[in-house]
DNA sequence: TTGAGGGTTAATGTATACATGTATACACTT
DNA sequence: AAGTGTATACATGTATACATTAACCCTCAA
């Protein structure tokens, strides 16, 4: 048990919602769950707190991060900004056997749409896109932010109940990207950013206010 | 001595060039200039490591960042995406005094300039600025991505050589925010920055080959 | 000479014990 | 009765000691 792998398990125990935000992360408690001292707990908590899935605070503890929707707005338009710019890239570099290789994982992901590992597979679609950008260091402040969106959306759960239209969003950029509409990809792909940051705080203002 | 407070001190001596990029961080070496236990020091390395200025490897130690040109390229035009957006969206909250405010920090700034303070001077100018889109994380991800910058800046130490250069691109993008010519604003802090991507990257290829 | 193998050394990683700081509850003052 | 102060309990922070890993060097054989 590394602090790397007890930041792996608490990482997707956050994404898959069963730690919700702003829950308090006991030091003490951790260390006898997965059977070791603090000492990696404490690593494994400045791992997280460096991806910004976790807040510490100096004698007080850690706790999962809780965003305001102002915050959640921010986070999807920075989101908006480098997803579209990597997507603009790719598209540059994009050969007929990349295209194939999209819509393979795009129809892979759709079986997982609605399940508990939606998540994971809508981000292999939108991962195997950008990858063709060849930006490391943005594609990982892209996942990092997602993360995060991740978090509050597995929090709330209400994304199944527009699947088609998450998915139907997900075919149209395929298409463009098909027929080499660079510019129109790009508006899809924001459009579908935008419309889930809606979603996400339509629903995050209607339960806690 | 907190970690906080180490990691900060490290943080001014990687941004001043007095550790160099690729330098090893022994912990007991730290240890024992800083007169505390390891324990602290680790925590500060993980703060710097969640910053992005140290790479931590298991078992390996932690030393200082050491880039590529390809990656130093990709994080100015990650910087060039993100100032350049952020000066949209303050160009769009701009008030008459703001400017008068930011024209002064320009100027006092301008003092800095060529001496060791002038990462200090030029970052106080582009915050008053940035500060109005009232952006905090994207502050925060520009702020991060701009001290990766500075480390190598700092490393090479060439900047002052094109000192009439930056002072007048920066009252330049003063110009045209007066004028209220966004677009051309923006422009100009794309120049500048490309610019300064341009001179790093020339004595980064030039020295170390 | 070169390459593989093992042993030594020095670093990092972890556990335990102790120190420090914070929060809660209760008594006390106003 | 409300607010403040204090004591106690509990969580976090740190130091020391030990375990473990990795690098280095030396030996030996091809």
């Amino acid at each position: 048990m590394t602090p790397e792998m007890i930041a792996s398990e608490l990482r997707g125990e956050l994404m898959a919602g069963v730690l919700r935000p702003g829950t308090d992360l006991s030091q003490v408690e951790l260390a006898e769950r997965f059977g070791v001292s603090r000492i990696p707990i404490r690593d494994a908590l400045r791992i997280l707190a460096g991806e910004g899935l976790v807040d510490i605070v100096a004698n007080r503890g850690a706790k999962t991060i809780s965003l305001t929707p102002k915050e959640v707005r921010e986070i999807y338009d920075l989101r908006i900004l480098l997803e579209c710019d990597c997507l603009q890239r790719a598209a540059a570099a994009m050969t007929p056997a990349n295209l194939e290789e999209i819509d393979r994982v795009r129809l892979k992901s759709n079986l997982d749409a609605g399940g508990p590992d939606w998540a994971d597979g809508d981000w292999a679609f939108h991962r195997v896109i950008y990858t063709l950008a060849g930006r490391r260091r943005q594609l990982a402040m892209i996942e990092a932010l997602r993360r995060t969106c991740v978090l509050f959306v597995s929090a709330y759960g209400t994304m199944p109940s527009k699947k088609p239209r998450w998915l139907g969003e997900h075919d149209a950029i395929v298409k463009h990207l098909r027929r080499g509409e660079t510019e129109q990809a790009v508006l899809a792909l924001q459009v579908h950013l935008d419309g889930a940051a809606t979603h996400l705080l339509t629903h995050m203002k209607a339960s806690t206010g």
